[in-house]
RNA sequence: GGUGGAGUGGCCGAGAGGCGAGGCAGCGGCCUGCAAAGCCGUAUACGCGGGUUCGAAUCCCGUCUCCACCUCCA
């Protein structure tokens, strides 16, 4: 079977052919960490994981890189300005503490998503040497210049580059410049900047070095510079939120090609997420951030959610949205958990190797077509819980380790302990005992026909947050989902 | 103005010419002392108007609405 995926630069579906067989090579474009993430930072990272995981399920060497870019103008604009003339040291937090902050939450909420960490992370402030190498490159082959007013930037000739476009389909006549966009050197109002001269009011630490003078580069050539550095002249994928399609990664493409660099053969865009059928904004304050998401339900409920939608798709986050995750997700649990409570202590009893039905390999092996897989996911717990009614072990066996063997490639295995809140052992025992007391009160009580005490025991213990089960092989109990 | 995408049952959300994905909620049933969990059953769904076809949510024409991007937002 072929694996398929839906290139935003061919606008199609096409079958993936890898640069060097059995090696996938992925370049993702990162955060600007100049603020808290938000929810749709944790799609994009989710989408990714996603696609990895199953390149590695079918075989598959993966290199993932994905950046985190450092320096950039906002991060300066959220920073303190420079010291002053006098060298007297304003209010607020440095540039590079502030990008290293927001880094480490982007990693916290990555982290407690289980996302896993990719083979690279580079931050941009280390590759600027490639860059200026990038950016010499073009000049020497008439596709930049350095600015002529003296400013020290340096543009990319888009007229030069009868490519510019292709990415988006725009005919570059028809691009709208914006409003406010300052002309500065240009030539054209498209030209875009590769490097940025020095302003005397930005600190003297972001500012390197180069044959244009002082300054930091521009964002696009940075995802030029490390896909290239970590992956290579040429590699598989590149990937990226739909709205860096444009300019980033146009000017990527124009810049990186015209430089000589075969780049990507294959684009990935994932869609957006909105709120309450807005896209998000501070304007409009409908921002969802990471932190909050996550606390909203359990992460694994959170990983179920934005994962559960095709990645293309628009994800609108609508109120009781996780609710309704979290009872599709509860299914797959109780499942795992009846299965193993049943086969425990029969030859059944240890867990197989799983194989995923095929009818879930092929969801993802088209263009990562999570809903499909969800939905086999959810057809064979049904056949599990059915195989567990009917007492067909062997059955209920194996629809356990198919569950177990797509849930881990999912991210959402419950039974994974990335998911386990560390339990207090002895306070679980000692729990343990006085619930298996009443309900050892309770079934005695059942036996004689009492059952408006069996009744009261129940609620008693449901009033404590305990749920009970009966079933012919006894009374199961469960703290109720925190 | 340009480019790309979307409108599916009470809700979410797939699919893309012919067997009504899946989840949530609802209804009926089985099971249960009663529940819970589970299983079985249950929907005249595809923005609107035409057309092509034996057959259209899926193709064609028209039309309405919504969204994203168009120089630095994943």
């Amino acid at each position: 079977m072929v694996l398929r995926l839906y290139d935003s630069l061919d606008g199609g579906l096409r079958d993936f052919e890898p640069l060097v067989p059995g090696e996938v090579g992925m370049y993702v474009c990162g955060p600007t960490v100049q603020s808290s993430p938000h929810i749709g930072h944790l799609r994009s990272a989710l989408v990714y994981d996603l696609w990895r995981r199953w390149f590695g399920y079918r075989g598959y060497r993966v290199t993932l890189v994905r950046n985190v870019t450092d320096i950039d103008d906002k991060i300066l604009g959220n920073a303190r300005p420079a010291p002053a003339a006098d060298g007297a040291q304003t209010a607020g937090e440095v540039w590079w503490a502030l990008a290293y902050r927001y880094e480490l939450e982007f990693t916290a909420a990555y982290t407690a998503l289980g996302v896993q960490a990719p083979t690279y992370e580079p931050r941009a402030t280390a590759s600027v040497t490639q860059m200026q190498e990038i950016i010499a490159r073009l000049i020497e082959r008439g596709h930049a210049y350095p600015a002529p007013d003296g400013s020290g930037d340096v543009y990319f000739d888009t007229a030069s580059w009868p490519g510019y476009g292709r990415l988006t389909r725009q005919a570059a006549a028809d691009m709208v410049a914006a409003e406010d966009a300052d002309p500065r050197g240009k030539r054209d109002p498209r030209d875009f900047a590769l490097w940025k001269g020095r302003k005397d009011d930005e600190p003297e630490s972001a500012s390197w070095p180069s044959p244009w003078g002082p300054g930091r580069p521009g964002w696009h050539i940075e995802c030029s510079a490390m896909s290239a550095r970590y992956l290579g002249a040429q590699f598989d994928i590149h990937g990226g939120g739909l709205d860096l399609r444009f300019p980033h990664h146009e000017n990527e493409l124009a810049q990186s090609t015209a430089a000589g660099d075969a780049f990507a053969r294959y684009w990935v865009h994932n869609g957006l997420v909105n709120v309450g059928g807005q896209k998000m904004s501070k304007s409009l304050g409908n921002s969802l951030y990471a932190a909050d998401f996550l606390s909203m339900a359990r992460p694994v409920v959170v990983r179920y959610y934005l994962a559960a939608a095709h990645y293309r798709s628009v994800l609108d986050y609508h109120d009781g949205a996780l609710e309704e995750a979290e009872a599709a997700l509860d299914r797959v649990e109780t499942f795992l958990d009846r299965a193993a409570r049943r086969l425990a202590g029969t030859r059944f009893a240890a867990e197989r190797p799983g194989q995923v039905p095929d009818a879930f390999a092929a969801a993802l092996d088209d263009d990562l077509s999570t809903p499909e897989a969800f939905a086999v996911l959810h057809d064979t717990v049904r056949a599990g819980n059915a195989a567990l009614d009917d007492e067909d072990l062997d059955g209920a066996a194996e629809r356990r380790a198919e569950v177990s063997a797509m849930t881990q490639i999912l991210g959402i295995d419950p039974t994974s302990p990335e998911w386990r809140s560390r339990p207090d052992e002895p306070v679980r025992i000692a729990l343990a005992a006085l619930v298996e007391r009443r309900i050892a009160d309770r079934q005695s009580a059942r036996a004689g026909r009492d059952f408006a005490l069996a009744d009261a025991i129940r609620a008693e213990l449901a009033e404590a947050g305990i749920t009970l089960e009966d079933s012919p092989t006894g009374t199961h109990w469960s703290i109720d989902a925190e």
